[in-house]
DNA sequence: TACATTTCTTAAGGTATCTTATTTTTTACC
DNA sequence: GGTAAAAAATAAGATACCTTAAGAAATGTA
């Protein structure tokens, strides 16, 4: 095989699992229209946000995806969504693509990986409310589409803690 | 050029900055011996550790090396080393290498892409105890390689609150 | 339109973690 | 081997963030 192969667009509605934290990852899902989360849920019952996927992200959990173990987060849908699937079947080694996709790839990677480590870097050293303002920057778009919450669940502060951090902002 | 360039060995002493936040990244860093930090210092000085390279690992800041932007962290010995240095005048693009070496390549970024995103679901979900339990699991070698406090910036507490961690755990 | 459901806000009290300061232990080095 | 410097331990008081609970606002839906 050459290039990577993407299923025709499947629908969802808003709230669908598409796939189950401990299940095995058979599919990475690229977003056409709506959005996705993936998220773990820890033994209290807290939602921890990993990633958002709005329109043309990809999403899925790579240590399943790529080694077949148990997937750590679960995957939904938060708006009714249109999505392509990228098929495990079809994605055994990277090794048989041709090398312009592996060089995309390892591309796409490689900004995912800086990404993650500016995330790092905001959760070891930044305040919570810093790091809603950095959500704010970097997302603009997101702050007005997503609920109040799941930006909470995803830079690490309580609804009710965030709540409270817009209006102290909003006093200033 | 087909295969990554690889300059001959230099040592450092401990305690040697290769590179500092602000300044634009022009080598990537192989451990051959000894260990290295990568950290950032916040405005009221204090150290947070992005990342720790003992033997036969490699660190950089991928964005400012990649893209020539000035760097997010400072690098810096923190024992005495012996040190490989790829050159940013060697590795100009990735499309420049033979196949197999950007296969290499994407596979190492997607490992740490892997790793950074179980550290960020760590930081989001997990105590500080845990997080040093992990840490301990994940890097027997280093927790006795390295200072308390140098394991505290890196998982996110003073090394104050560490101590009294390993004191409570102790005493179980 | 109205009812139910979900989300958001507010506030009081609690816990994890930090700050500062002091003492003890370990490490570096002349 | 002794002394200076750095690291670690300990503890008291401060702060950021959480928990719980209740009410208000927004949203979905019959």
């Amino acid at each position: 095989m050459k290039s990577i192969k993407i299923n025709t667009l499947k629908t969802y509605k808003k709230g669908e699992i598409l796939l189950k934290q401990g299940e095995i990852a058979k599919y990475g899902y690229l977003v056409k229209k709506g959005c996705l989360k993936s998220y773990t849920v820890d033994k209290v019952g807290k939602e921890h946000i990993m990633q958002f996927a709005p329109e043309n992200w990809m999403i899925s959990d790579l240590d399943s995806f790529t080694n077949q173990v148990p997937s750590s987060v679960s995957i939904e849908t938060i708006e009714d969504c249109e999505i392509s699937l990228i098929s495990k079947s079809d994605f055994k080694d990277i090794d048989s693509f041709d090398k312009e996709v592996v060089v995309d790839i390892a591309n796409k990677f490689r900004n995912n990986l800086i990404a993650s480590n500016k995330r790092i870097l905001g959760l070891l050293s930044a305040t919570s409310e810093q790091r809603y303002i950095d959500f704010t920057e970097t997302y603009p778009t997101l702050v007005q589409r997503l609920p109040l919450k799941l930006i909470a669940a995803y830079i690490g502060v309580t609804p009710e803690y965030l709540s409270g951090i817009r209006r102290r902002m909003a006093k200033k």
